[in-house]
DNA sequence: CTCATCCATTGACATTTGTCGATGCGTCCG
DNA sequence: CGGACGCATCGACAAATGTCAATGGATGAG
């Protein structure tokens, strides 16, 4: 068992945003970086965050993305798992349905590490 | 065997960067932009991608690279080989030497996808 | 020519990943 | 209460991935 790495920590976000193209990254950050792109490493997934980003207000439930995507319930709950936990998405339970929305600031600080080097 | 796939076309580049947070993407961006995220999903090759960054004339050859990670050389040229098919890295062969760059047009398309839709 | 150097390819292997069906846990409605 | 609904977790399994040692192909030095 890996320890954990449950979540993706502010702490980590700031540690990450060195722009890649801005000097040799340390190890940790390299780490934080490949866990927050691996994420975005599957269709499925590209596609779950496009679609909860282009939602009405912002936010959709697994019901309203299983059948759009062609996958069972299931394997999109585990997709939106992954992006949570990678902190590209938030979730938030209200009653019976659990709500997916994008996190954009962390989206943001990804962009920012791929940027040429605005150092 | 999937057919090939063998490089990310420039084509591709143009239909990927309808920014993620725009809208809905089509299957075919969100394949794209999956495999060019999944190149970018591995500490190892972050951690290449910015060592080439940072290297004197922007460029780096596989023998200034395997000691900094700790990996054996065909493992080294292996990772390369993935970060050149997804269109993020450029090989030049010169003498007995192989030099590899960042793309860093590609990088900046990733990053606009990736950017809350300036749409 | 001969040999050393740099790199890519191959074959093998353990680990990770994506997917599903089955099941369990809350929540809402009659 | 009792069922229907939305979602997460579990167990299983095939496929993909990361790594290495061994080998092969080019290039340059002597």
């Amino acid at each position: 068992m890996p320890i954990s790495l449950p979540l993706i920590q502010p702490d980590a976000l700031a540690a990450c945003c060195s722009p890649l193209t801005g000097g040799v990254i340390s190890d940790d950050a390299a780490e934080t970086l490949a866990r927050m792109f691996k994420a975005l490493g599957d269709p499925t997934r590209v596609k779950l965050l496009s679609m909860i980003a282009a939602a009405p207000e912002g936010a959709a439930c697994i019901c309203d993305m299983t059948e759009p995507v062609g996958l069972s319930q299931p394997t999109v709950s585990h997709h939106m798992k992954l992006l949570v936990e990678a902190g590209l998405a938030t979730r938030e339970q209200r009653g019976k349905w659990a709500y997916y929305r994008v996190a954009p600031e962390v989206l943001g600080s990804l962009a920012a590490a791929l940027s040429p080097a605005a150092d």
